[in-house]
DNA sequence: CCACCGGGTTAGGCAGGACTAACTTTCGTC
DNA sequence: GACGAAAGTTAGTCCTGCCTAACCCGGTGG
């Protein structure tokens, strides 16, 4: 199988495209926490071993092979946090990079058995769908907050689970997803957007903001 | 910490040590499935680290901070099977291999969250003893089934989890940890030892035998 | 007491994956 | 349409951990 860094450039690569943004050499060096030519070179290799496409200058694009390969690595990360933070107890901040190492070790036998024991579940703590392990995989259709207009009211669907100090806040907050939120202000020139969640009105700071996405109930 | 290299090397150490055995550079080898020369230069690095002392063409023996590392390294592997086995239901002749990954990527939260909800326990499913998180580590008491004399009653102590096949072999014949064994007879010549247990009359051959750690009984 | 054999060690290489420094392409701006 | 900054790539190293080939101890048998 695929050594541990593969894994890893697939399912960066990966991530980055189902977020719709253009999947570049730098954005995938900033998430992996590596120097630009360490990607230029791993890239070549995707390439070579037929899991991504690649014209020199421009996006990194996954094969069929590639995004299954990557789909693969992302059942076992979140499945992996599932089980974590429902049969182990984890808090939810934990469960992220404790998963970004098992998901390396974790055999297909010991999934398939978390994911057993855990019924089958559909969504991560996060929010985030775990992909089938037959089957067409679909992320769920949602929107950031920072896009969504005043007044609306909203269901958090997603929380990124990239910053453990953000997830302890907006735990506290009961920020979590199935809560839903009423977007009551956002103040100008970077300030913070106000929301309703239950009878709390926190501010959430643009970093906060950019962490949630959301389903529009109601506008 | 220790790459998983060293880890590996040092649980090998220790564990040959444990078995009272002379620990030479071949030993390691054979047991890591690695090339003589690989353990020379692996065992510098454990003597420059603290890890180990040696003295060329002498055995290796680990200083007090390296015995440390090693049982550390033997705690995780043990619950993990525990857990693998007794809470995510994995048959017995399959964890060995699945602990020897995980037990490089486990964090200690996750292996004590493990040793929690399995209870504390102090033998993992071959028997074998888990080092406590603090305190004095005792391997059991226990000697090989081949020296036992004919006509004594044992008790399985530990099976050896290096051979899956094997296991599946005395799991069949019910000659598991805890069971109580009558040695029958030992045909000449290398071949069989011929056990009572329950009411069963298995013959063992000398690669099941040398498996078998036992306490005497009766004789 | 010396030769030999087997195991241990040294030397030299290679693959994977990271880095810095230096060069090249792209693209927005004037 | 030229220029410069930002982004991407190439070139050259390093480190880890493995390998094979060749050499060297050290204990046993003659």
């Amino acid at each position: 199988m695929a050594t541990e860094s593969v894994q890893d450039y697939l399912k960066a690569v990966y991530v980055l495209q189902s977020y719709g943004q253009e999947v570049t050499t730098s954005r995938i060096a900033a998430r992996l926490g590596v120097a630009a030519p360490s990607v230029s070179a791993m890239v070549k290799k995707l390439v070579a071993d037929g899991l991504a496409r690649h014209a020199p200058y421009r996006e990194v694009r996954l094969t069929e092979e590639g995004e299954a390969a990557a789909l693969a690595v992302v059942r076992r990360h979140r499945l992996v946090e599932s089980y974590l933070h429902d049969a182990l107890g984890l808090r939810w901040d934990e469960i992220h990079d404790e998963a970004e190492i098992l998901e390396h070790s974790v055999s297909e036998r010991v999934v398939d058995a978390m994911d057993r024991a855990l019924g089958h579940p559909s969504r991560d703590p996060h929010g985030d769908p775990i992909p089938p392990k037959r089957g067409r995989h679909r992320e769920v259709p949602d929107e950031p907050l920072a896009g969504v207009p005043i007044g609306a009211r909203v269901r958090v669907e997603r929380v990124s689970d990239q910053d453990a100090a953000v997830l302890r806040h907006l735990a506290r907050l009961r920020v979590v997803p199935g809560a839903e939120v009423t977007v009551a202000d956002h103040d100008p020139f970077g300030g913070p957007l106000w929301v309703r969640v239950g009878s709390r009105r926190p501010a959430l700071g643009a970093e906060l903001v950019s962490a949630i996405f959301v389903s529009v109930l109601d506008r």
